[in-house]
DNA sequence: ACTGAAAGTGAACGACTGCTAACCTTCCGG
DNA sequence: CCGGAAGGTTAGCAGTCGTTCACTTTCAGT
């Protein structure tokens, strides 16, 4: 039995795909509509503004990411299997919703002032969940270091909605391989 | 004896920085203005329209990367030099004009029809410098794959902007080891 | 059957934005 | 010296966009 996505869910992913397209700003109140079968200011009974759309939007993403990452890692029994969940996991997540992936990258200019603070403490709380990892695995990065290695790897994954050419699970096992071999120690020892 | 820069292109260097940080829909002309010194409609003494700005900015990004990845490539002597040149290249370029490459990252959408498939056919030519070169390294690879490997390595490359908390030196020598760890054949047969 | 909340509609408003118009200043070549 | 191009200014127009308003439709619960 499929729960039927509340209208709220259906307006959210509607506005993630435009959003990802055409930019926060690219994309007007009556495109949203449309794209749910209603038409324009009919969203204000669901939204209290369009900014409020955005920001539940990005706030979720990134509570998703941040809860995932973080128990994968906690399930983990060593460092370099809590390296290989955060990867996978974040794969899946970038895989699954290229939309959601490509707000989150590029629209956090768009948020305002509270809801920028509010994801911004989210993303800090994940990459430093990476960083921390990373820096087991790698002990030779110092904490800087890492987490440039961390926003590379993101941007790495990330570059999915780019190229969908290629099917599900040959994306996956190619962006895996390529983002741990990115981190491997051999590789990063001058 | 430096260049002085023309007005054209100090508009353009304060755009794109304006640009990177907002979106081009989130800057106003007397934005972009006010960041030269002059105020909102002068810079149509200079530009046809807002819209010409972000074109001529783009073709020009698309052009420089594909003219110094394709005669950095044709100088290599084998194709493991080859793939070290474009990564160094364009290392470099994301370094020294992250604005830019932020620009041409996000805001592809933005463009006009035409000005849009003239960029697209540029950017296209780039990959190919770089789907070739891959495919001489890393043989197995078929096309579709080195194709997403290669969208793969610009998103790593392509991350500096968020996270300039090294110095650019160590950031070069990190993203350049971890491009080339990616693209390694060891990590990508399965 | 009736009521009241939930959800949707078209019209309209106010703010903003890209762009044009009309006008002024600077300054260099004959 | 002086005329005209180059570059700048402010005022204003037309269009768009987010939001609100007044009004209707839908429909579940008593």
């Amino acid at each position: 039995m499929a729960e039927k996505p509340s209208r709220r869910d259906q307006i959210l992913t509607a506005a993630a795909e435009l959003f990802a397209r055409h930019g926060f700003h690219g994309v007007g109140i009556d495109d949203i509509g449309a794209a749910v079968g209603i038409s324009g200011p009919a969203l204000y009974r669901h939204f209290r503004s369009k900014d409020a759309m955005l920001g539940e939007m990005l706030t979720s993403i990134s509570e998703r990411l941040l809860d995932g990452g973080q128990s994968r890692v906690d399930a983990a029994s060593d460092a370099d299997e809590a390296l290989r969940e955060l990867v996978g996991w974040h794969v899946d997540f970038a895989l699954d919703d290229p939309a959601l992936i490509t707000v989150q990258m590029r629209n956090l200019a768009n948020l305002t002032d509270p809801d920028r603070r509010r994801v911004r403490a989210l993303q800090r709380r994940y990459v430093e969940v990476w960083v921390e990892t990373i820096r087991r695995t790698v002990p030779e990065f110092d904490e800087p270091t890492a987490r440039a290695a961390a926003h590379a790897v993101f941007g790495l994954i990330n570059s999915t909605p780019h190229s969908a050419h290629l099917d599900r699970d040959q994306m996956a096992a190619l962006l895996t391989r390529m983002a741990l071999a990115s981190l491997t120690p051999a590789a990063v020892s001058s």
